[in-house]
This record gives C-alpha cells, sequence and structure tokens, in this order.
DNA sequence: GATAGTACACACCTTTTAGTAAGTATTAAA
DNA sequence: TTTAATACTTACTAAAAGGTGTGTACTATC
C-alpha cells in the first residue's frame, strides 16, 4: 500500500528514507492523510470534535453514510490512534467513541479547512457556475 | 452528485436548506471538500503554496500522480477557482500553475494539517503497530 | 524526413471504494 | 415465541478512481 510507484517492483533504498515528505510516494504520511480526509473520515472526525458518540448516532448525524462505511472509517481512525472506542458490555451493546488527544489536534485542523470552504461556499460555487459556462458556451 | 442519500429519487425541499452543514449530504461543501481532500488535491494544493508550476513539474514532484490523474485534479481545483492555469502561447506549449487568493487560503489549511500529521508520524505508526498486534496476537 | 519537446485528451482495462441486503449475538419485553 | 434493540460482519454488486498506452498539435532541430 505504501509501496512507492506501482508497477515497479520494490521500494528502493531511497524511498525509505523519504520519510518527511508527502510529495513522494513512499512517504507514510500519505497513508495517514488519506484516512484522514477520506470521504467519510473528515466528517467523522467533525463530529467527533463536538463530543462523544455513540455508533447510531453517528450513522444518523452524518447523513448518507453507510453502516459498513462508518464501521470501516471508525476502524481506520481507531487505528491511526486518534478515536478511542468504549465497549460498555451490556445487552443490548453500547459503544462510545470519542477522540483521543491526537485525534483532537487533526481533527482542530479538519475543521479549520472544513469551516473555511463552508463560510466561503458561495463564491466557490459561482467559480464553478463561471468555469461551467466558460466551458458549455 | 450532490443528490442527498442514494437510491431514493430525489432531494427534498429541506435538502436544499442544508447549506452550511457539511453532515447533511445535500451541503455542497461536501463536493468542494472532497476536490480539496482527494487524494492528489491535497498535494498539489500543497505543492503549488510552494510557488507557480507547470504541469510537467507538478509531475515531478508529486511522486506517483499519472498525467490523466494530475490534469483531471488541476481542472477540478481549476474549476472551484482555486488554481489558475495560465497558458503561454508558444511552442512547444508552455502552463503554468498557480494558487488564486482563496486557493492560498484553502492550501494553507491543508498544509496545516499535512504539517501536523508529518511531525506526529512517528507516534501515529507506533499506534498502527500496536493495533495490528493487538488484533493479530 | 524523422525526432524531440510539452501539455494534454481519449479509449480501454484493472483496482479500489462504496452501497445493499442479509445475518449474528444476547437479553428483555410483549 | 416472536419482536426489538444495538453494533456490527460478511457476501455480493455497482460505481468511481486510477493506470496504461496511444494520439494530437505545432515548430525547430538534426
Amino acid at each position: 500500500m505504501n509501496n512507492s510507484v506501482k508497477g515497479t517492483s520494490e521500494p528502493t533504498l531511497a524511498d525509505k528514507f523519504q520519510r518527511g515528505n508527502v510529495l513522494a510516494s513512499s512517504c507514510p504520511s500519505r497513508g495517514v492523510l488519506q484516512d484522514v480526509t477520506s470521504r467519510w473520515g473528515v466528517l467523522v472526525l467533525f463530529a467527533l470534535l463536538r463530543g462523544t458518540h455513540r455508533f447510531s448516532e453517528l450513522r444518523k448525524s452524518i447523513t448518507g453514510v453507510s453502516e459498513k462505511m462508518l464501521s470501516q472509517t471508525l476502524h481506520a481512525l481507531e487505528a491511526d490512534g486518534f478515536v478511542l472506542r468504549t465497549a460498555h458490555p451490556v445487552i443490548p451493546p453500547h459503544v462510545d467513541y470519542s477522540l483521543t488527544e491526537s485525534g483532537r489536534e487533526v481533527a482542530k485542523r479538519v475543521e479549520e479547512l472544513v469551516n473555511w470552504i463552508e463560510v466561503n461556499i458561495n463564491p466557490i460555487l459561482s467559480a464553478r457556475d463561471a468555469y461551467a459556462s466558460l466551458k458549455s458556451g
């Protein structure tokens, strides 16, 4: 998955020293970045910044996620140490999801990006329209 | 593309008033967010923050992008008004890509996220290892 | 006349990602 | 005894993303 250029057989020695440079395909940051910036990853982080949520609560608040995708996304974020999963041993099951300290740090940065886009959505949408009519007309 | 829950036929009236809330599937911010946080979008923004680049320069610095993907990504970012494409009428072709004012704003936020991840990559990778051995052993 | 140089587009195919639907576990309540 | 509740997993299918290779445009140079 972190294997430099696909099609070539192995990562070179140089690849292994490319840490700290996302622009290099061998940089492990790319993988983490993809967990964080994935379609649902961004939204889960954003939602959890507003507090602890149960699985079903996340499903409801993040419109459009399927159970499968939510579960997959939570797993990835948990593996990276951004999300803490707390299962209460009761029936029916009760599981809480919250951000870890590092999770809060990434989430804050994700939030800034999301907020900027939301605040500036109108000019962006106008730019899109202008671009579209430029291309068609 | 921004059409609420797939499988249901049409966006409801309520959907149309969901602007300003990314957690709602009808929010147009989601689409913009996906351009910005796409696999190559993040890296293009990050690279362009370091200055104007030609198409071929971007291809070289962003290891692993194909021409097709780079071109597609640049189109999307150009449409959103984040990237400015300047074609010089010479032969062989010479095209420059740079960030617009709003492009610089998003890119700065993307950069903060990327930088945080790069700085904290080691603890994250450790968390991954711990999680993996927890699951297997 | 063949070749290089640049920035693509296009067609075709593979891989990855996502959605859908059904199933599992356990207990309590109707 | 059937149903409900919660948090999933798994198998199957569909859609999106991505890769590869070829083609195009135009001029200058070898």
